[in-house]
DNA sequence: CTTGACTCCGTACCACGGTACGGACCGTAG
DNA sequence: CTACGGTCCGTACCGTGGTACGGAGTCAAG
């Protein structure tokens, strides 16, 4: 069973068709030429690529990543140090990600804990926070 | 000074132009008439409506969200409520994703805790992982 | 009154990861 | 042989939050 239709290439990879086309555009998986009829037919290794491309999401590369990651695997001269050194990076990034996030979680947090829940969203201090509470006063003085 | 150009309006805010145009597109700002020659001129509560929409964003409210919270605060029956529920519901929402990221991060932290860093990607630990191991298996069996 | 900066408006474009559509063609089961 | 589903291909569209562009009109200082 080493190749088969999009449709069911599609259905073994577990995406749709259109994410194949998809990905042989943006240069993740190669376009077999239609090698007996006028159909692609499309070989284990694609499915296996399509798969690498879901896991390597799912650890949060981006497609553009994932392309490098995959050269890099098919590449008999590919480098461990270098899987690792873009791993690395990602883990920083998930990690400036995450406190950023972490940031929003406690400042939304703390407005949770002063709201009272009742009474008129003018004196909801919530809101009162998004606004500012200042004048409106410009930076490089209104009037020039 | 209750009142600018759009430009001015820009600078006090601390946005640019576009972003201001961009906003009334989306029906988070009115866009003022023109009231005297043929340029629209931008009262304080836009300078204010927008820095509302900066902080809002800064707490994690996309814009189509913040357009609802500007509802609520313009709204003179607006409840506190209303307010305390949408951030509420985002306060979720935040926590959902730090689970996501985190997972992703601890996912991550293993395999680099796996991986030596040498030799030759084919037998990189991170690359195997993304690989999945298995051999390709349709879920609904392929010949039929 | 000219010049230069600003404004207006529609539209297109960017990244991201797909999804949808439409017309023409192909392949195979019945 | 015909009908129906699958394929191919280009292109447009989705949501998110803007940014960029181009031409025409306007405003104010000098």
């Amino acid at each position: 069973m080493a190749s088969r239709t999009i449709s069911k290439a599609a259905r073994a990879a577990g995406v749709h068709v259109e994410t194949i086309r998809y990905y042989e555009r943006r240069g993740l998986i190669d376009r077999p030429r239609p090698s007996v009829g006028s159909y692609r037919t499309y070989p284990d290794e694609t499915i296996r690529r399509i798969r690498f491309i879901k896991r390597a999401q799912g650890l949060g590369f981006s497609l553009r990543e994932t392309r490098e990651l995959l050269t890099l695997r098919s590449d008999t001269k590919g480098q461990c140090v270098s899987v690792r050194r873009r791993a690395q990076e990602k883990l920083r990034e998930i990690d400036a990600r995450l406190r950023e996030l972490q940031g929003k979680r406690d400042a939304l947090s703390t407005l949770l804990g002063d709201c009272p829940g009742r009474g008129l969203a003018e004196r909801c201090p919530i809101l009162k926070n998004m606004d500012g509470g200042g004048a409106v006063r410009s930076a490089g003085r209104e009037h020039r």
